[in-house]
DNA sequence: CAGAAGATCATCT
DNA sequence: GATGATCTTCTGT
Protein backbone atom coordinates (compact mmCIF):
# COMPACT_ATOMS: atom_id res chain seq x y z
CA UNK A 1 0.00 0.00 0.00
CA UNK A 2 1.05 3.38 -0.89
CA UNK A 3 1.68 5.86 1.81
CA UNK A 4 0.19 9.37 1.29
CA UNK A 5 2.64 11.95 1.19
CA UNK A 6 0.15 15.08 2.31
CA UNK A 7 -0.37 16.40 5.92
CA UNK A 8 -2.72 15.32 7.97
CA UNK A 9 -4.89 18.68 7.45
CA UNK A 10 -5.44 19.56 4.21
CA UNK A 11 -4.50 23.07 3.36
CA UNK A 12 -6.09 26.03 2.79
CA UNK A 13 -6.44 26.81 -1.05
CA UNK A 14 -8.32 29.48 -1.05
CA UNK A 15 -5.78 32.42 -2.40
CA UNK A 16 -5.13 35.77 -1.29
CA UNK A 17 -7.07 38.58 -2.60
CA UNK A 18 -5.04 40.23 -6.02
CA UNK A 19 -5.62 43.54 -4.05
CA UNK A 20 -2.52 41.87 -1.63
CA UNK A 21 0.24 42.30 -4.42
CA UNK A 22 -0.67 46.19 -5.34
CA UNK A 23 1.23 47.19 -2.81
CA UNK A 24 4.57 48.48 -2.33
CA UNK A 25 6.90 45.62 -3.06
CA UNK A 26 8.70 45.67 0.21
CA UNK A 27 5.63 45.32 2.35
CA UNK A 28 4.14 42.55 0.22
CA UNK A 29 7.89 40.49 0.54
CA UNK A 30 7.51 41.13 4.20
CA UNK A 31 3.85 40.05 4.01
CA UNK A 32 4.51 36.67 1.87
CA UNK A 33 6.04 35.31 4.79
CA UNK A 34 4.22 32.56 6.16
CA UNK A 35 2.11 31.88 3.42
CA UNK A 36 1.58 29.42 1.11
CA UNK A 37 2.65 28.68 -2.04
CA UNK A 38 0.94 26.13 -3.91
CA UNK A 39 1.94 24.63 -7.15
CA UNK A 40 0.33 21.81 -9.19
CA UNK A 41 1.91 19.76 -12.40
CA UNK A 42 0.74 16.69 -13.97
CA UNK A 43 2.52 15.03 -11.25
CA UNK A 44 0.68 16.30 -8.43
CA UNK A 45 0.46 18.87 -5.98
CA UNK A 46 2.96 20.80 -3.65
CA UNK A 47 3.04 23.66 -1.76
CA UNK A 48 4.96 25.02 1.24
CA UNK A 49 5.31 28.04 3.66
CA UNK A 50 7.32 30.87 2.18
CA UNK A 51 9.84 31.79 5.09
CA UNK A 52 12.22 33.94 3.66
CA UNK A 53 11.85 36.66 0.33
CA UNK A 54 13.72 39.14 -1.64
CA UNK A 55 11.57 42.61 -2.65
CA UNK A 56 13.01 44.30 -5.93
CA UNK A 57 11.90 47.85 -6.51
CA UNK A 58 12.25 49.63 -9.97
CA UNK A 59 14.79 51.92 -9.00
CA UNK A 60 17.03 49.05 -7.29
CA UNK A 61 19.92 49.02 -9.45
CA UNK A 62 20.31 44.97 -9.15
CA UNK A 63 17.07 44.78 -10.38
CA UNK A 64 15.84 43.29 -14.06
CA UNK A 65 13.80 45.98 -14.18
CA UNK A 66 15.97 48.93 -13.67
CA UNK A 67 17.20 49.76 -17.20
CA UNK A 68 13.66 49.43 -18.63
CA UNK A 69 11.72 46.53 -20.17
CA UNK A 70 12.78 44.54 -21.83
CA UNK A 71 11.35 40.93 -23.37
CA UNK A 72 12.55 39.32 -20.55
CA UNK A 73 11.76 41.10 -17.63
CA UNK A 74 8.03 42.68 -19.61
CA UNK A 75 5.55 40.64 -16.80
CA UNK A 76 7.40 42.35 -14.38
CA UNK A 77 5.34 45.85 -15.68
CA UNK A 78 2.39 43.84 -15.98
CA UNK A 79 -0.44 42.98 -13.67
CA UNK A 80 0.35 42.18 -10.16
CA UNK A 81 0.02 38.73 -8.78
CA UNK A 82 1.66 36.81 -11.73
CA UNK A 83 4.38 35.17 -11.75
CA UNK A 84 7.74 36.49 -13.30
CA UNK A 85 9.82 33.76 -13.80
CA UNK A 86 13.60 33.81 -15.18
CA UNK A 87 16.23 31.35 -16.38
CA UNK A 88 19.29 32.21 -15.15
CA UNK A 89 23.28 31.25 -14.66
CA UNK A 90 22.52 28.41 -17.35
CA UNK A 91 20.61 26.29 -15.32
CA UNK A 92 18.74 27.80 -12.67
CA UNK A 93 14.65 28.58 -12.93
CA UNK A 94 13.36 31.68 -10.04
CA UNK A 95 10.28 32.61 -9.56
CA UNK A 96 8.81 35.75 -8.72
CA UNK A 97 5.74 37.67 -7.78
CA UNK A 98 5.14 40.73 -9.51
CA UNK A 99 3.78 43.59 -7.26
CA UNK A 100 2.49 46.86 -6.99
CA UNK A 101 0.40 48.87 -10.06
CA UNK A 102 1.19 47.73 -13.10
CA UNK A 103 4.08 49.83 -14.81
CA UNK A 104 5.71 49.85 -11.59
CA UNK A 105 7.91 46.74 -12.49
CA UNK A 106 8.81 45.71 -8.90
CA UNK A 107 9.15 42.33 -7.81
CA UNK A 108 9.28 39.68 -5.06
CA UNK A 109 11.79 37.01 -5.35
CA UNK A 110 10.47 33.96 -3.56
CA UNK A 111 13.73 32.47 -1.71
CA UNK A 112 13.25 29.42 0.00
CA UNK A 113 9.65 27.50 1.44
CA UNK A 114 8.98 24.95 4.16
CA UNK A 115 7.92 21.97 2.39
CA UNK A 116 4.24 20.96 3.55
CA UNK A 117 3.26 18.93 0.68
CA UNK A 118 4.03 16.82 -1.73
CA UNK A 119 7.05 16.24 -0.14
CA UNK A 120 8.07 13.00 -1.74
CA UNK A 121 7.38 14.89 -4.96
CA UNK A 122 9.88 17.32 -4.01
CA UNK A 123 12.30 14.90 -3.11
CA UNK A 124 11.99 12.73 -6.33
CA UNK A 125 12.62 16.30 -8.15
CA UNK A 126 15.41 17.10 -6.53
CA UNK A 127 17.29 14.17 -6.07
CA UNK A 128 19.34 13.02 -2.62
CA UNK A 129 19.35 16.05 -0.24
CA UNK A 130 18.82 16.51 3.04
CA UNK A 131 14.78 17.54 3.82
CA UNK A 132 16.19 20.81 4.32
CA UNK A 133 17.87 21.71 1.07
CA UNK A 134 14.37 20.53 -0.60
CA UNK A 135 13.31 24.52 -1.12
CA UNK A 136 15.94 26.84 0.43
CA UNK A 137 16.73 28.76 -2.47
CA UNK A 138 15.32 30.41 -5.10
CA UNK A 139 16.63 27.85 -7.91
CA UNK A 140 16.20 24.95 -5.91
CA UNK A 141 12.55 25.99 -4.77
CA UNK A 142 11.70 25.74 -8.41
CA UNK A 143 13.54 22.69 -9.00
CA UNK A 144 11.06 21.31 -6.29
CA UNK A 145 7.51 22.60 -7.38
CA UNK A 146 8.32 21.68 -11.29
CA UNK A 147 8.74 25.07 -12.01
CA UNK A 148 12.20 24.00 -14.00
CA UNK A 149 12.90 22.01 -16.54
CA UNK A 150 10.58 21.25 -19.22
CA UNK A 151 8.20 23.14 -17.91
CA UNK A 152 6.73 26.02 -20.72
CA UNK A 153 8.24 28.99 -18.94
CA UNK A 154 6.23 31.68 -21.24
CA UNK A 155 3.21 30.04 -20.27
CA UNK A 156 4.10 30.02 -16.07
CA UNK A 157 5.32 33.64 -16.29
CA UNK A 158 1.58 34.29 -16.94
CA UNK A 159 0.26 31.94 -15.00
CA UNK A 160 -1.24 33.69 -11.40
CA UNK A 161 0.54 32.78 -8.44
CA UNK A 162 -0.84 30.40 -5.88
CA UNK A 163 -0.38 31.81 -2.67
CA UNK A 164 -2.87 31.42 0.37
CA UNK A 165 -2.40 32.53 3.38
CA UNK A 166 -0.69 30.90 6.22
CA UNK A 167 0.22 31.46 9.91
CA UNK A 168 1.85 34.82 11.11
CA UNK A 169 5.42 34.19 11.28
CA UNK A 170 8.03 36.16 13.39
CA UNK A 171 10.52 38.32 11.50
CA UNK A 172 13.82 37.70 11.92
CA UNK A 173 15.55 40.42 9.89
CA UNK A 174 15.33 42.58 7.07
CA UNK A 175 18.82 42.92 5.06
CA UNK A 176 20.24 45.36 3.25
CA UNK A 177 22.79 45.08 0.78
CA UNK A 178 23.73 48.37 -0.27
CA UNK A 179 26.75 47.11 -2.55
CA UNK A 180 24.87 45.70 -5.24
CA UNK A 181 21.97 48.01 -5.04
CA UNK A 182 19.28 49.77 -2.93
CA UNK A 183 15.41 48.27 -1.97
CA UNK A 184 13.39 51.99 -2.01
CA UNK A 185 11.82 52.34 1.11
CA UNK A 186 9.43 54.98 2.84
CA UNK A 187 11.99 55.98 5.35
CA UNK A 188 15.01 56.05 3.01
CA UNK A 189 16.52 52.93 4.85
CA UNK A 190 17.77 50.12 2.30
CA UNK A 191 15.82 46.86 2.34
CA UNK A 192 15.68 43.72 0.18
CA UNK A 193 15.84 40.60 1.95
CA UNK A 194 12.94 39.45 4.45
CA UNK A 195 13.46 36.28 6.33
CA UNK A 196 11.26 34.82 8.82
CA UNK A 197 11.91 33.23 12.55
CA UNK A 198 12.06 29.48 10.77
CA UNK A 199 14.71 26.68 10.70
CA UNK A 200 13.89 26.44 6.64
CA UNK A 201 15.83 29.50 5.80
CA UNK A 202 19.42 30.26 4.76
CA UNK A 203 21.61 30.33 7.62
CA UNK A 204 24.24 32.25 6.09
CA UNK A 205 22.49 35.07 5.32
CA UNK A 206 20.13 35.10 8.16
CA UNK A 207 23.02 36.18 10.57
CA UNK A 208 25.21 38.39 8.53
CA UNK A 209 24.61 42.40 8.97
CA UNK A 210 21.18 42.53 9.23
CA UNK A 211 18.81 45.32 10.41
CA UNK A 212 15.66 44.20 12.78
CA UNK A 213 12.81 45.76 11.87
C1' DC B 1 27.88 39.43 -33.94
C1' DA B 2 30.89 38.91 -30.08
C1' DG B 3 31.58 39.39 -25.27
C1' DA B 4 30.35 39.65 -20.59
C1' DA B 5 27.58 39.05 -16.63
C1' DG B 6 24.27 36.86 -14.15
C1' DA B 7 18.39 37.82 -8.23
C1' DT B 8 22.55 30.12 -8.23
C1' DC B 9 24.05 25.66 -6.77
C1' DA B 10 26.96 21.65 -5.93
C1' DT B 11 31.33 20.40 -4.95
C1' DC B 12 35.92 20.98 -3.58
C1' DT B 13 39.85 22.55 -0.39
C1' DG C 1 35.93 30.28 0.96
C1' DA C 2 36.65 29.31 -4.05
C1' DT C 3 35.40 27.37 -8.39
C1' DG C 4 33.13 25.26 -12.39
C1' DA C 5 28.83 24.21 -14.70
C1' DT C 6 26.00 26.09 -18.43
C1' DC C 7 23.29 29.26 -21.48
C1' DT C 8 20.22 33.22 -21.79
C1' DT C 9 19.92 38.04 -22.05
C1' DC C 10 21.67 42.34 -22.74
C1' DT C 11 25.00 45.66 -24.49
C1' DG C 12 28.13 47.64 -27.54
C1' DT C 13 30.31 47.72 -32.10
Amino acid sequence: MKAADGPATPLSMKPVARAFFARQVVEVARDLLGCLLVHETADGRTAGMIVEAEAYASDDPASHAYRGRTERNAPMFEDPGFAYVYFTYGMHYCLNAVTDRPGHASAVLIRAVQPLEGIELMRARRGAVKDRDLARGPGRLTQAFGIAGEQNRSDLTMLPLMICPGERLPLRAVLATPRIGLGSLQDGRTWRFVIAESPWVSGARATKDSRRS
